[in-house]
DNA sequence: CGGTCTATAATTTTT
DNA sequence: TTATAGACCG
């Protein structure tokens, strides 16, 4: 282990605390993930074996960084058998062992947001009076917070009559279907434990050691798990910062962090202070917001990297003129330094704000990335064949079956699926089991019965095939494929051929995918869908990433660090936002500029305009009242028309020469 | 039923 | 400005 002795005393200390709980304060840039890979490769050192430590993260990716950073620090055989996942993919692999006694099968369905709508559209429909009215969005939101708040509780939180309807008949099907949601992992995790006493037991011994990153994400739930987990032997190491706590609005809980020593009495506390990310000057300004806040731990980052530039913040004109300031002093720097683009990133507080930058950056042909944008997983083609898979691995799920029942087209009409619904609901079984009964056949004309039987027998077959000990399933769906011809179908419903090409791709992607996933995994269909919704952020996963500057919002932005960074749109309404401005969520817009400001290393700029164009219109604008708690001792406040009115620097102008030479050169 | 029109509202988004 | 949902009409 003589890498120990890379890390500060403080790193030390925490690495080496492996017994007893544990509460590591690491600030922005402290080493955080450093400290958690030393601690796992100091426990194997220290002869735990592999199975008996678990690493939780949030993210796919924090645990897929994780794991090749362990890695690095340990044998092959060991690092394998690290359990180290995500929060959910935990419940995942410990429900596909004891789901059984909630009455679901072990090859559960996972729902997603869009399935979650979807489910709730359709009940709605069905159950509200015709002057009733719901929005989906709404009340997903509502069942999502019941859910979590009422977990303990049997009955529905006393919302609408609709809405607790809704509710009520949203658990039945989704338990018909053998589905979950994203809460029900965790809920039905937690109550597993709660309820039975050996099972919990049984999972308790086998995690002997449990990590924790990004302690300060954690809901409720997520912190019954750890406390159920950890219970035995109270080996819990959690690891945040509760300055960086951003993701209150989804249900995270500060306090979980800040009282910490409720759950895990007398708890080991480090702090890692020590940054190794920023100036002293970046630093000293982040220092100075922060602290106003009052509920935290407090903290203070320092840094040997030296005093580096003052934090410039500047106010222009309007948002063209930030856009084309920031911009334009990117191009500069890049220019002088010879810099590659993927050193700077602009952050926002709201995805609309990138509009004019990307505007500006294409007309003048920067590369940029942009980050954020849920898309792969919501185009109709990738959300079609997950269904047919989902519809092979669990025919009962209602709502991919109902999805892919007629897709392409193969004459089970609407009727005919609106009366096996209906027999399906009076026989309480599933529209994939009433389409293969008897009774529901002899309903049917001739033609629309042998249409029926001959989709179930398709089904049936590839169930089979799907199930075969050495199936090949990228074969098997690329056959699954043909034989319905999706292709077809694809190509009809495009309107232009460069669409149908584009998700004709998005289809091979797919496949990839799955056969990509079959290489490294045993787990089947089951465990390859269940990873599909469980990690949805795959968008440029196997690209390799071109240069660029990056777009990027402040929330997205955690974790990352860039050597120059531009903060826009400082202005009170944007950050903060006006819809945070009730109760206590002043804090959390702090902690978001917080964020901000320590993803710079070298140096950063803050913007904020006098007028903005809100919604078509121009409006005026304040500034942040952030700005003012910024230490004046780190700041430099620059005059804008100063700048605005200088002459083009040399860099500048070089630059323009060579995209004019570059723009010629390509005609 | 499906297309077009009009009113309305407008963060952030790990799984 | 723009996206979306509901109304409205052919």
């Amino acid at each position: 282990m003589a890498r120990l002795f890379d890390l500060n005393p403080e790193q030390q200390t925490a690495v080496k605390c492996t017994e007893g709980p544990l509460l590591v304060l690491a600030g922005a840039g402290t080493g955080k993930t450093r400290v958690i890979t030393m601690r796992i490769a100091y426990l194997l050192h220290q002869g735990a074996s592999a199975a008996s430590i678990l690493a939780v993260t949030f993210t796919n990716k924090a645990a897929n960084e994780m794991r090749a950073r362990v890695s690095q620090l340990v044998d092959k055989p060991d690092a394998k058998k690290l359990t180290l996942c995500t929060f959910h993919a935990l419940c995942v692999r410990i429900l596909r062992q004891e789901i059984e006694r909630f009455g679901y099968k072990s090859n559960f369905t996972i729902y997603d947001e869009a399935d979650q709508l979807a489910l709730i559209r359709k009940i709605i429909a069905r159950i509200s009076a015709t002057n009733e009215k719901l929005d989906p969005n709404l009340a997903k939101n509502l069942i999502s917070r019941a859910k979590n708040e009422h977990w303990r509780i049997k009955e529905p939180a006393g919302e609408s009559s609709l809405a607790a309807a809704v509710f009520h008949r949203y658990q039945e099907e989704l338990k018909a279907a053998n589905a979950v949601d994203f809460d029900d992992l965790l809920i039905l995790t937690v109550r597993l434990f709660e309820e039975y006493v050996d099972t919990a037991e049984k999972w308790q011994n086998r995690y002997r050691y449990i990590m924790v990153d990004e302690f300060q994400d954690t809901n409720r739930l997520q912190l019954e798990l750890v406390r159920y987990l950890g219970a035995k032997h109270q080996n819990v190491c959690v690891v945040g910062d509760d300055d960086q706590s951003i993701y209150g609005w989804r249900g995270a809980e500060v306090a979980n962090i800040l009282e910490f020593e409720h759950h895990f009495p007398k708890p080991a506390i480090v702090k890692l202070e020590q940054n190794y990310r920023s100036t002293a000057s970046i630093l000293g300004a982040a220092n100075s917001i922060i602290r106003h806040n009052p509920r935290r731990r407090p903290k203070t980052l320092w840094s040997r990297n030296g005093e580096g530039e003052k934090v410039v913040v500047l106010e222009v004109p309007d948002d063209h003129e930030e856009a084309n300031f920031v911009i334009s002093e990117i191009q500069k720097r890049q220019q002088i330094g010879n810099l590659s683009w993927n050193r700077f990133a602009i952050v926002f507080r709201m995805n609309a704000q990138s509009r004019l930058l990307e505007e500006n950056l294409r007309r003048l042909r920067i590369p940029y990335r942009l980050i954020g944008g849920r898309s792969f997983f919501e185009r109709r083609e990738v959300k079609d064949i997950l269904a047919y898979l989902s519809c092979l691995a669990n025919p009962n799920d209602d709502l991919n079956f109902l999805r892919i029942i007629n897709t392409p087209a193969r004459g089970i009409g609407n009727s005919t699926i609106e009366l096996a619904v209906a027999e399906s609901n009076q026989h309480q079984t599933s529209v994939y089991q009433t389409l293969l009964s008897p009774a529901f056949l002899d309903l049917l004309s001739s033609r629309t019965r042998t249409a029926v039987e001959k989709f179930a027998e398709l089904l049936d077959r590839y169930e089979t095939e799907v199930l075969q000990p050495l199936a090949n399933l990228s074969v098997i769906a690329q056959k699954f494929l043909d034989e319905i011809d999706y292709p077809g179908e694809l190509r009809r419903n495009c309107k232009t051929q460069e669409e149908a090409i584009n998700r004709e791709e998005n289809v091979r992607e797919l496949i990839r995918t799955l056969s990509d996933y079959q290489l490294r995994s045993n787990d089947g269909l089951i465990g390859f869908l269940a990873e599909m919704t469980l990690d949805q952020d795959r968008d440029d996963k196997n690209e390799d990433t071109p240069d660029g500057i990056t777009l990027i919002t402040f929330h997205a932005a955690k974790g990352l660090e860039f050597p120059h960074v531009f903060l826009i749109g400082l202005e009170e309404g944007i950050l903060p936002h006006d819809r945070s401005k009730v109760d206590g969520q002043l804090d959390e817009e702090r902690r978001l500029f917080y964020v901000g400001i320590t993803r710079a290393m070298e140096t950063l700029t803050v913007t904020h305009c006098a007028t903005r164009t809100k919604y078509g219109s121009p409006s005026p604008c304040h500034p942040s009242s952030f700005l003012k708690d910024l230490d004046p001792a780190h700041v430099e406040r620059i005059n804008y028309h100063v700048i605005a009115n200088q002459p083009a620097s040399e860099g500048t102008a070089r630059t323009h020469f060579a995209k004019m030479r570059e723009l010629l050169g390509g005609m």
